[in-house]
DNA sequence: CGGCCGATGCTAGTGTATCAGCATGATGCT
DNA sequence: AGCATCATGCTGATACACTAGCATCGGCCG
């Protein structure tokens, strides 16, 4: 099935990527995270269309906007999960970590190898299960 | 730094997905794959367009256009990894990791998960790097 | 108090992604 | 050969993502 956003445009997906990201972010700090940025003005535009589509929603943080995505963080991840392992990895687990190893932006450390190396011990106990 | 691909709109963007899970498609193969899909010559449309911008490119299948994406499937893969590890898991392997075992379509074969474990004890020896 | 600052709500305009139709040419089949 | 089929090339229309501006409101500080 079709990864949560998938209906998203080019903007719209790169604000939920900020929001995603930060957990919780104003206005300005959707600004600060984007590449080629728009004005202030119209990220505010988005995030209030994205209020009305239904998948941000936002609380008051003194006097301003606080925006969160309404998805819980679970539930965002396992969608992207799927969708990623799917589309470029073709569902191989192997392929996908790899590159992950690859790219990350500081290499893992010991004490996450290890935990690492636990999780997948796991599932192998577990019928390929975490 | 922003992910290949971050700049494409909605369409575009689906539209590329299926060409990578494909590896290479006719524009009625990317058609048969999208969930809402738009008419046949729209997809062409934009297929046509994206080799314009440069992102596909195409060949000859007899008479007809078969679509393949110009850049390589390892700079992909590395450009969506590094993006989801980022943006959703918060850069750790092992949130990624735990998520992906959750949702794989099949749960990984006891094979795939020993050359997993593998993986990870070569990092482990290796600094933190495959 | 009165003005400045920074926030929001709203409305209107623009560009381009998205869409669809039509004419044309090649291929294969009877 | 003649026809049906399916492809492409191109062109025009539309929708909606995207942008920006302006009016307003409340808090803060001289």
């Amino acid at each position: 099935m079709a990864s949560l956003y998938a209906e998203l445009g080019r903007r719209e997906r790169q604000i939920m990527d900020v929001l995603f990201h930060r957990g919780r972010a104003t206005a300005s700090d959707v600004l600060k995270d984007l590449a080629e940025p728009p004005s202030y003005s119209s990220v505010r535009s988005m995030l209030r269309l994205l209020e009305a589509k239904g998948h941000v929603r936002h609380e008051w943080d003194g006097p301003r906007h606080v925006y969160l995505p309404t998805d819980s963080p679970e539930q965002v991840q396992r969608s992207a999960a799927r969708h990623v392992l799917r589309t470029f990895f073709n569902n191989s687990m192997e392929t996908a970590v790899a590159a992950m190893l690859g790219v990350a932006e500081k290499p893992p450390s010991p004490e996450e190898l290890k935990r690492l190396a636990k999780l997948v011990e796991r599932a192998r106990k577990n019928g390929g299960r975490p």
